[in-house]
DNA sequence: AATTTTTCGTAGTAAATTTACAGAAATAAT
DNA sequence: ATTATTTCTGTAAATTTACTACGAAAAATT
């Protein structure tokens, strides 16, 4: 969201900068129908200023800023940026945190990278054995990597544990597959044993930020650059957004290993309905 | 959808107005990254023409229909539907899948029933002790609810295991809650468990669609009515869904709990960004 | 306190959009 | 069929808009 990432850059602007990003935070809908020089006036800056500020944010110029910002407004679900207040009804509740949550996968429909995903699962097809390292939320999304890909025929394990981790990594050879998993992407015992990992001759895909430590280590990187936020009463949505990209490893993997793997798994999948009953915690 | 009222419109454009229709039509995001002279000169047609034709279409002129056009394409959904097939890049694999998880939030924010979230909080506004039980794939959300609400300073258990979540049930007294999830609602293990429990006197909130055999033994029902896809090649985004139902009765009860709990979180908060990267773990 | 660096606005330039006008094409009327 | 009228379309000019270069002021650093 393209106002979130204003806010949080508030600081790295320069005085008359942050003069224009708060009038754009405070009337966005405004700005998209106007000029350069309507935003200068209202700001109290100069025209310039305002093309330097679309460049701090990384926009070629005002043209693209303003573009980039309308189609961003046109994403935004009512409600969606607003702080849930103390006596919001559970409607508004709903209402905001489905949108918030929302917004956070229509980010990353539009910034995922696809080439990063494609280089991921080439990886994936290749691999012998394939690990998931994550700790805290992360981990919670490594054991749901490891449930889907098993799900999905492909058996592989995960750890959540740090003395675990490192010493599943040290035992990996070339062939073999880690998908480390961080949210911040600076978790150190993590990006250790991506090093261990990859000494070992093993492939290391990475899911954090970008520019992090651990990014650094990767084989291949998928970036996932949505904005980390601290308030304590925000869900952290982020990670839904790391759940939907296991998806998609998942569910390309499953299509890259072709039909014969594909008729293996349905009939799995019968297996399982005939045994309804005893397969039910399975599924869950 | 403004391609939709360009396509019906079509007959009423002059010759000239109808070559840049079309050159819009075929393809619009090219448009919106380019200027009004590389339309014309890709339509074949003067500037002034192009001009006219978004005259045509009630706007002002190039630059609002630029606009215009640029937020259409931006809440289009490509391919949201589609299945994904064998021979899809990358690219159309992250389209899809993130499509498709998005149509489920949007489904749930539209679905989602407030009074019956209103009645979950005020249980665990009370309950003196909480306790999250699913397997499999629920299972996860079931850990994953354990850790957000640890996060927002209310210790709870979540129990994967049926014989060991059937112990816990029988334990429970007056004052207790239990959250009992299920994707099928009809894993026996996880019935018995929520009868036992409100057997004991604890309330239990029900995450599972409606009509089922565990929706019948809630003390309140969220249902979550999604469409159950059982190809093994669709991704089960329906869990995200029940992701963010625990994020809404995180966010809800931490709310509920008032200021004074806020401030607590708030200097957690503060403690864990001084202490970063011993902390780190636990954020993931 | 002096110097370097960053920030910011003025003025000028380039580019893009829009307007005015006139010729061409199509349609209608004689 | 020819002329008149209307509609359509492009050229060229005007205007608006966005951007660049440069230098002054402010801030940071030494």
């Amino acid at each position: 969201m393209l106002l979130d990432s204003i806010r949080t850059q508030l600081d790295a602007f320069s005085k008359s900068e942050r003069k224009v990003a708060l009038a754009v935070l405070s009337s966005p809908n405004l700005v998209v129908n106007e000029n350069i020089s309507a935003l200068a006036k209202n700001a109290q800056v100069s025209e310039p200023t305002v093309v330097r500020f679309c460049r701090s944010l990384g926009y070629d110029g005002w043209q693209e800023f303003k573009l980039k910002l309308a189609q961003s407004l046109a994403l935004a679900m009512p409600g969606a940026n607003e702080q849930p207040a103390q006596d919001d009804l559970a409607a508004d509740l709903v209402n905001k945190i489905c949108s918030r949550s929302i917004n956070t996968l229509l980010d990353l429909r539009n910034n995922l990278n696809p080439e990063a995903v494609q280089k991921a699962l080439d990886i994936l097809m290749r691999a012998n054995k394939i690990e998931f390292y994550g700790q805290g939320t992360s981990g919670i999304v490594a054991f749901d990597a490891q449930h889907k890909f098993f799900r999905s025929g492909v058996p592989t394990v995960a750890y959540a544990d740090p003395a675990i981790h490192s010493i599943a990594a040290a035992l990996l050879h070339e062939g073999d597959a880690v998908v480390a998993i961080s949210q911040r992407g600076n978790n150190p015992a993590l990006v250790r044993s991506a090093k261990l990992a990859r000494k070992g001759g093993a492939e290391v895909i990475v899911l954090a930020p970008s520019g992090t430590p651990l990014s650094d280590v990767a084989s291949v990187l998928i970036p996932i650059d949505l904005v980390f936020n601290t308030d304590p009463y925000t869900p952290i949505s982020a990670r839904l957004a790391y759940l939907v990209v296991i998806d998609i490893l998942a569910v390309g993997l499953a299509l890259k290993r072709g039909p014969e793997f594909r008729k293996k798994m349905q009939n799995a999948q019968k297996a399982l309905q005939e045994f309804d009953l005893q397969f039910d915690s399975f599924i869950g």
